[in-house]
DNA sequence: GTTCCGCATGAATCGATAG
DNA sequence: ACTATCGATTCATGCGGAA
């Protein structure tokens, strides 16, 4: 029996079971957000802190298996409070999946602009997640260019200075020491962006527990695939992950325990046009 | 023989040794950046990623000791990238202090506005910091309303200064009022902050690598001291919380292994004024 | 007095080269 | 194979001097 890749699909059920029947190293990138511990236990299944590592590692295995050689894993996760301290499960579930094969390349912060409101007497409001970055090897496919930012304020004036003078009657100053390394920024207006991802949350979804931004996934999937790549999202609940996908002209996969929400992805996925190229609001 | 505490001075020697002559609970906040993994192995004495964790837990040991039980104490670090991954040696210490009686309140993200430049192929700029939040019991001392950030009108006119780019790359740049500038604005209105401290580092310091910048500690001390406590940084380096903890009117203790930096700290000490009372812009 | 501009300076990381 | 050193890369900030 060979297996198949069912691409452009949202899939309803566990992905420990469905995935056994994909091929191996089979996705480009998976991105995800699993499910929270303890929280919204009546819509999504909340699992208990103690058990969350156990419950996740043989979906990883997964994940694992289906990756491509040179593909990404990100993991949206942030560890709850629990008695008053963060709990240990996501520290203790990078160090098994590191058991399990995974290499740990990078974390990056979300950093939320407008994070969850409220007051506590010990704590502030938490105003960021974790998105771990996994790799099968230590090579893989990047494309740095696509996530590229607006310069800051720094090169920019000096620019329009710089292009005002020299460029019709000064040349000097570009071929002297002085303008030589001011040359190396003539003509870009973009730099590469950190490991802190500056992003709203979005407010409006009221259905789906799970907040997470379509910014956020296109944001990796533009950094770590082309067009047509196949990109993963074994718990897609509402299918942002997938809508993303689709909007940028990947393939998408998307699983989910819930027939409700599925039904919910499908629905949202069918309005999404699929743009032609991204670009930056100015 | 009773034990006494040394206040107000910087204290040369391997803090692991120095604090057994301190008494137990005597302390009310500790902030402290100790050596990096590897790093400035002239001038500081780099210790291996892999014996960083031993290295660490019988000092921290004494710092368990020597904070009284609403105490808090603050660990600024970053694990390193080694061959290509993260390490694990921060979530190691985190998982052994735990065990040592610690509890893990809570972890605060320092998002370095002006990070180290470079490109690599395979990673972006590392723009971020760990500050660990430990404690001794449930209930700690802390005082929101020192750090609060000034908003309303304040925002609004700065927001409208800021360039087009900013304001797209950063819109929380409001809550860059950490600090020295954020005496000015008492009496506006203002909002408690989050869990995501954005500073910048001091660059420019030419005799010495300056860790963080003295508005992070600054930061920590008004949340978790009053004046007149009692603030330790074990690895106090060329003095920088010991300069913001006698600036802000505590009492201020500093340890460093190595003389020279114990002579640049007390130099810096000298200079400091104490803010007696604040002045505010009208 | 402001504002503007040049410049040095980073708690970095990778890949190649050398031992 | 495994470690040590070096060059290349990159960009926000604060300072000092100039306009």
């Amino acid at each position: 029996m060979t297996k198949e890749l069912p691409t452009n699909t949202i899939l309803c059920g566990d992905c420990q079971k469905l995935l056994r029947d994909f091929p191996s190293d089979c996705i480009d990138l998976i991105v995800t957000s699993p499910p929270y511990v303890e929280c919204r236990k009546n819509t999504y299944g909340g699992i208990h802190p103690d058990k969350y590592v156990d419950w996740f590692l043989p979906k990883s295995e997964q994940f694992l298996r289906v990756l491509k050689p040179a593909g990404t894993f990100i993991l949206n996760i942030k560890e709850k409070v629990i008695r008053g301290q963060r709990h240990t499960y996501v520290i203790n579930l990078i160090l098994e999946m590191k058991r399990q094969g995974w290499l740990w390349t990078e974390e990056f912060i979300w950093h939320k602009k407008n994070c969850y409101p409220g007051k506590w007497p010990n704590r502030f409001r938490d105003a960021w997640e974790r998105c771990l970055q996994f790799n099968k090897k230590k090579k893989f496919k990047m494309y740095q260019e696509e996530v590229m930012i607006p310069m800051g304020d720094w090169a920019k004036t000096r620019l329009r200075k710089l292009s005002a003078t020299d460029k019709q009657r000064d040349e000097s100053k570009v071929q002297s020491g002085f303008g030589k390394n001011i040359s190396n920024w003539i003509g870009r207006d973009k730099v590469y962006p950190t490991n802190v991802l500056l992003l709203a949350t979005e407010c409006g979804n009221k259905n789906h527990s799970a907040a997470f931004p379509r910014s956020l996934p296109e944001w990796f999937i533009r950094l770590f695939t082309e067009k047509h790549d196949v990109v993963l999202d074994p718990f897609v609940g509402s299918g942002t992950t997938a809508v993303a996908a689709k909007g940028l002209e990947r393939a998408y996969i998307g699983i989910d325990n819930n027939p409700e929400y599925c039904d919910m992805a499908r629905a949202k996925l069918k309005d999404i046009a699929v743009q032609g190229s991204f670009k930056w609001k100015v």
